[in-house]
DNA sequence: TATAAATTTATAATGATTATAAATAAAAAT
DNA sequence: ATTTTTATTTATAATCATTATAAATTTATA
């Protein structure tokens, strides 16, 4: 097992983002925790650990991890934002039960479409929404 | 042509929604104007017609019509959720340059994906960014 | 070590949405 | 037709996520 802090030392470095203490912690904390935390979870978590923790770090952070494209957020009908530290493509269920989100993977460029001619297109996304397996076994 | 008020009375009714004034004036918007307004967009035009709305009564009248399926909430990196009147299957575009989203036609039911073996699949969604047409032969 | 720059903290401000209760309008009952 | 009940709308306060701001702290540089 490789050492997590130490990937997330070079991913910061490698898209020049100076690695503070804080920064690496909440990409830590996002590298572990794979389930698209909240803001509000990511600052509970990490200011047990550190008390004077402020929950703008954790926007501060967030939003310059987002813009050096080392994170994308995602939202699905949601005011909260999640945030997701995987970037490549995939798609995002979100359980209509439990609440969760879950990855899976859906080849995007296969998707046949029209209506966009001259249009430049940078991101597509995917979002199914539904019952989770879990939920589903349960609630039968 | 045919008169817009039937049809928004009829489509309330079939979703058995009392067709209240407000309500239909509501849905009627949403169906003139295409283009993923938000509530602000709503409410402001709509208060011309008649200065004493609220616009509580928006919020109302657009949660119910998303409980009964008439309308479909979508959201795209924004905490200002928009509304689309159109519930079929469909992409969205959103311009990251001007901002306005855009309808495309995709059939999101040929796209292969994994990973969701025993998931209630109720509602699929694809959302692309970029920049639009307009955009793009302007800021060339 | 002193100075400058970057980062973090604390707190206030903003803005979308929801909750609540009063006011109004519509429907039903007598 | 009038009262009673129910549904809808309004007005306003509350909530909650996010952003803005400035002071405090830490880090880097001279």
């Amino acid at each position: 097992m490789e050492n997590v802090q130490e990937i997330v030392f070079d991913k910061l470095s490698e898209k020049d983002i100076k690695p503070s203490f804080h920064r690496i912690k909440v990409l830590e904390y996002l590298m572990v925790n794979k389930n698209h935390p909240t803001v509000e979870q990511i600052y509970s978590s990490l200011k047990k650990l550190f008390p004077t923790l402020s929950k703008a770090t954790i926007y501060n952070s967030l939003n310059l991890f987002v813009e050096k494209g080392l994170v994308q957020p995602i939202t699905i009908e949601e005011t909260e934002l999640r945030y997701d530290s995987t970037v490549e493509s995939h798609g995002h269920f979100k359980c209509d039960c439990c609440g969760l989100i879950y990855d899976f993977d859906i080849d995007v460029d296969s998707v046949a479409f029209s209506g966009l001619d001259n249009f430049i297109i940078n991101n597509k996304e995917v979002y199914f929404r539904g019952t989770c397996r879990k939920c589903a076994s349960v609630n039968q």
